[in-house]
DNA sequence: CGCGGCTTTGATGTTCATCAAGTAAAGTGG
DNA sequence: CCACTTTACTTGATGAACATCAAAGCCGCG
């Protein structure tokens, strides 16, 4: 279940905390103390919804650690995954500053910790604060623009592109490793890619036999990576 | 060729914009002077370009009148069109605020009216009101917004209900009339939908053929509205 | 330890891209 | 303004890419 972790508000760990350098460098300690008064710590199992389209918008999240996916369900009960992402992005806060409700689910891929702030205190600290307000839009416009442009890659590439440019994401963007253990079910590597999870399967085993992956259930490893580049370019 | 509106400073037509309630609302009188005196007026006629994927970004733009498309182009000298907008849609600046030049293309596919301020002045305008910023930052999540959830809405249906939904969306959003006069090609639908333009015009002669749309060239009427929203729906 | 969901593979059919060839429309230069 | 060129549109035929269906094995979880 969703655990709250109590702040220990003697000493504000948002002073010291990492990501106050990108979230809220523009901020000075007073505020920074405010913030860390009003914020609370959710941390998420693997699987647990963070939040679900349509429910009320009541907090600015961010998340700290782990890894999380953003997604919409269609009306045939199948989910549209939208971005797979790891700290810092905003995925779920784009629409925070122009809607009420969420117009995505959130859900944990990994054990995940995720900052929660009332959104009228961040809309206070807007108002208050350009540089802050200049940091945030700086970081929103980042976080739709990588949306934006992981669905351009997805659509112009065929299954086999799609696949190798998913796997070059992971390996590159996410894990920054050769080797890793898949976040995904090749059925959610489907609905990231909008392919069917038969075909997504088939073409694992075809670069499994043709020696580009080693891949045992979830473990992948990469082992002929220039050829996944050239499959990704041209496919 | 493009044309530049010298803007009278004498009366800052600004004050009585009526874009100035969307853009610039938070903003009095006083900052509404310098942002007048700032800017410019760019005229473009159709299908001219008004910046390049990789220009440097200087202004802030924003559409005062016509139709556009944002667009990229891939390594294969295909475009892929990312939105087709009215005002006052600000397509080209989601990234104003990250990055140094732009991602993609901005063309007009109707004669269009760009007001363009410097980048700069806005930012100082962020600065110093917050009010504005919080403004800016609800009406550039909505363009990233309404970008995304297009890429999502075409990419759960098959080339039938594509169509079906780029007619609606036309229809609805753009024309607010079910006659209306295409502002693109076969081709550029395909260049939006990602589907080959030959069974792009295929489609428009079925649903002609089933008495769903009359199509005179670029002259579309849509004959059977009920018809094609079950096609979009269930595509 | 049994059930349901995920994975795997093969077979089949549908959807869509591609190629080709012809027509219409829209620029372009003399 | 007309001949010419190019670009857009249209349709049919073919094959490739992908979805769907089905059956069997596997794995994790209660």
């Amino acid at each position: 279940m969703t655990t709250v972790v109590k702040t220990n508000k003697k000493s504000c760990s948002c002073l010291s905390c990492e990501l106050r350098e990108l979230v809220f460098s523009s901020l000075d300690d007073e505020d920074i103390n405010i913030v860390c008064e009003a914020r609370e710590e959710r941390a998420y199992a693997r699987g647990e919804i963070i939040h679900r389209e349509g429910d009320l918008i009541h907090d600015f999240k961010y998340l700290k650690t782990g890894l999380v996916k953003l997604y919409k369900s269609t009306n045939e009960g199948e989910e549209q995954i939208i971005t797979i992402t790891r700290p810092l992005e905003f995925v779920s806060n784009t629409n925070a500053f122009h809607e009420e409700r969420y117009r995505y689910s959130l859900s944990a891929l990994e054990d995940s910790v995720v900052c929660c702030v009332r959104i009228d205190l961040i809309r206070q600290l807007i108002l208050r604060n350009g540089r802050f307000a200049l940091n945030l839009i700086s970081l929103l416009s980042k976080t739709s623009e990588n949306i934006i442009s992981l669905s351009l890659e997805i659509r112009q590439r065929n299954l086999a592109g799609r696949i190798a440019y998913v796997l070059l994401y992971f390996s590159n963007e996410i894990f920054k490793s050769r080797i890793f253990e898949l976040p995904v079910s090749r059925k959610e590597i489907a609905d990231l890619i909008s392919m069917s999870s038969a075909n997504v399967i088939r073409t694992f085993s075809e670069f499994r036999r043709d020696g580009i992956i080693k891949a045992n259930g979830r473990t992948i490893e990469i082992a002929d990576i220039q050829k996944l580049e050239v499959i990704s370019r041209r496919g």
